[in-house]
DNA sequence: CATTTATAAATTTTT
DNA sequence: TTTATAAATG
């Protein structure tokens, strides 16, 4: 292939001079070619484990060592570290600093960006709220009460399922009718008043100037088809690069065409075994389909492996093996034998527990830190039994995935006090900072709102008072017990507020709305001490938001990936173990992996088994897992455990080994944990506790 | 009206 | 675990 471009390129000056630009050092030729590739569409299907980081940064290095503009060069990732991390090896490799001026961000931080800027000519306002996805059910919640759906006696969908069905339909561009049919088969029978609540929430939503994160897709999309904004957009970027593309939905893989449709300078790296968010509307078919897209497409696939030994290689190969792949590869490793991966049949979860955390030790005895060790799962509670064995013995760890540091209700007050300031028509965030005050329920809630017009008060509406300027003006109409708190907050509000850079920092912000924390929290929480321990940490995340809205949607768009990001790592310990659920660990490595609960029902989840797709998508999960090892894979698999989260019953399940590992037990050395021996049943009868209480009674 | 207490129910992955 | 409702209590 060569790169059809008039003028000499970096990489041809530097070989004619016979020296190597650093970005194409210790490249093997598929990569170099993906790295020197001109500027037509470019497709790279890069196996696990095959360099396609490097390759990415590589390319964003080459083209900003070209002279490309870098301010014109859009890098979309699956998360905002991966974005990050490229920006950060291509500026090494590049030698100069000028990739850090480089566009790159998730699609939704991007979205973010452009709307705030042109927001106004798809009539959303510049102080616009972003919901996470609590936010957005909350709303649902409210629209739902109020055309009196969910009463009792009747069986309403809850509303955090109502949020999934708005994302899947908004994700997927598919009929509401499609997709409560073929994901949400309970909720048929609903389908009518369901329409009424997604339209009542479209409003309201509207009307509160948010947005919630499908919106971002949504409406950034039909910015690129606006008449005078569109064509700006779409002649914004020269090149723009794409990691995970086998993970974009229909609307993002839109954006990226119409973003290119004028240069059509496209990069798109994925692997379409490693699909795994089909479940958010993301489907490989846009990978697979690449071609017909962008017909002029170039398509180069990586398939030499770089981190796996050729005996974990051996699993993850015959994990993949019954998938259809249209990109088929069947990845050769460049590294030497190293040990059989295990795999471990326990008694129950805590023969399991105990186990890994012995396998762990062992690892870190054999010179195996603990930063180099993960433990990965298919759901967040997988790792409940875990964690308590891993605390027994003090063994420090951060938990990626299912983390709910924000959606923890003293965090969630302090967002809303600061985003009341950012956009007083935000109704949710209203309702949650008058719930603060002692003697306020719902119904002096409904008077006060009232009172001050939140709610019929619109972003933007210069001819009426903002609710927030009128309650910082004049005392509201509340209980006594409650104006101690009301008056903080007025003070507080008072000192931060501000018109854009003219506003206090943030960290002094956050400061103020802590006094209204200290003060409300002592009669809302029981452990309100521990709380406030939270502000401190959440002030140690301001830094680098110069503006509040900035702050807030950093906030809800990249949250604390782990609680060690805000915590620093327990016992002040420098080595640290990582859990985390396969999901979140998509695109990372180490060197031990420590796969637990890989019993059918659970990898496979078994609420995926419904079609021949959700089991494909969970043996990708599978591979996706298997592949992330290096040096040393374990897998374990409980033969008891409870089916359900929340384990108050007895509700055990008996399980069987995972359905994709079946096939592969000779790949691996087996092992048991915690046999009938290990623990000898203690026989107790109702005798002796008759005769214990009886000794009680006697002395 | 707000709060406390009791009871029942809930389907996984994430920007 | 949280979330929603009902009934009792303040």
């Amino acid at each position: 292939m060569t790169a059809s471009t008039a003028t000499m390129t970096a990489v041809e000056r530097d070989a004619t001079l016979g020296t190597e630009p650093a970005w194409l050092s210790d490249l093997n030729p598929q990569q170099r070619q993906a790295v020197d590739h001109g500027s037509g569409p470019l497709l790279i299907v890069a196996g696990a484990g095959t360099g396609k980081t490097r390759t990415l940064a590589a390319r964003v290095a080459r083209l900003v060592g070209d002279g490309q503009v870098p301010e014109r060069i859009l890098l979309l990732t699956f998360t905002r570290r991966a974005a990050r991390e490229l920006v950060q090896r291509a500026r090494t490799l590049s030698g100069n600093d000028d990739a850090r001026r480089i566009w790159g961000g998730t699609f939704h931080s991007v979205a973010v960006r452009i709307l705030r800027q042109h927001g106004d000519a798809v009539g959303i306002r510049g102080g616009f709220t972003v919901l996470d996805e609590s936010d957005a059910a909350d709303l649902i919640g409210l629209v739902r009460d109020d055309l009196g759906l969910g009463e009792k006696g009747r069986r309403f969908p809850r509303k955090e399922t109502i949020a999934a069905i708005v994302s899947r339909v908004a994700n997927a561009l598919e009929p509401l009718s499609v997709t409560l049919a073929e994901q949400f088969p309970w909720c048929v029978a609903d389908a009518d008043d369901l329409r009424r609540v997604l339209k009542g929430y479209r409003d309201r939503k509207r009307a509160n100037n948010v947005v919630d994160f499908d919106d971002l897709l949504l409406l950034w999309r039909a910015l690129l088809d606006h008449p005078t904004v569109g064509p700006q957009l779409r002649g914004q970027f020269d090149h723009v690069l794409v990691d995970e593309y086998q993970d974009v939905n229909t609307v993002q893989a839109d954006l990226v065409q119409r973003t290119v449709a004028v240069t059509g300078s496209l990069t798109a790296v994925g692997d379409d075994a490693q699909a795994i968010y089909s479940f958010r509307g993301a489907s490989a078919r846009h990978i697979l389909d690449f071609a017909d897209r962008y017909p002029s497409a170039t398509i180069t696939v990586l398939d030499r492996n770089y981190r796996s030994t050729p005996e974990i290689l051996h699993v993850a190969n015959g994990v993949a093996d019954d998938l259809e792949e249209a990109h088929r590869k069947t990845l050769r490793t460049t590294r030497p034998s190293g040990v059989r991966p295990r795999l471990v049949t326990c008694r129950d979860e805590v023969a399991q527990s105990v186990h890994v955390c012995e396998v762990i030790l062992d690892a870190r005895e054999r010179g195996i830190d603990l930063r180099d060790q993960a433990v990965l799962f298919r759901t967040g509670h997988h790792a409940d039994g875990l964690e308590l064995e891993l605390a027994r013995r003090d063994i420090p760890y951060v938990k990626y995935g299912g983390l709910k540091f924000l959606d923890r209700a003293h965090i969630k007050d302090v967002a809303a006090m600061l985003r009341v300031l950012d956009n007083p028509a935000d109704e949710l965030a209203w309702a949650r900072v008058l719930r603060l005050p002692e003697g306020i329920g719902p119904a002096w809630s409904r008077r006060i709102a009232a009172a001050i017009g939140i709610g019929s008060w619109r972003a933007g509406d210069d001819s009426a008072t903002s609710p927030l300027a009128r309650f910082i003006d004049a005392p509201v109409n509340a209980p006594p017990a409650a104006q101690p708190v009301l008056e903080s907050l007025a003070r507080a509000w008072r000192a931060s507020i501000g018109e854009e850079l003219a506003q206090p920092p943030v960290a002094e912000q956050l400061r103020q709305v802590g006094e209204v924390a200290r003060l409300a929290w002592p009669l809302r929480y029981p452990d309100a001490s521990a709380r406030l321990a939270d502000l401190d940490r959440l002030s140690a995340l301001t830094s680098g938001s110069a503006l509040r809205s900035r702050f807030l949607a950093d906030l809800t768009l990249e949250p604390p990936a782990a609680i060690g990001d805000l915590a620093g790592p327990p016992h002040l310990d420098d080595d640290w173990l990582t859990l985390s659920t396969i999901h979140s660990a998509k695109g990372l490595e180490w060197r031990a992996v420590h796969v637990i609960h890989a019993a059918d029902g659970n990898l496979p989840s078994d609420m995926a088994l419904r079609d021949k797709e959700g089991i494909d998508e969970e043996r990708r999960l599978a591979y996706v897992a298997v592949s992330r090892a290096k040096d040393e894979l374990t897998v374990s698999v409980p033969l008891r455990f409870h089916r359900r989260r929340y384990g108050l019953d007895d509700d055990f399940h008996h399980g069987q080994m995972s359905r994709f590992l079946t096939p592969l037990r000779d790949r691996f050395d087996e092992a048991a944990a915690g046999g009938p021996d290990d623990e000898p049943e203690q026989q107790v009868t109702a005798a002796a506790v008759d005769a214990l209480l009886d000794d009680l009674w006697d002395a």
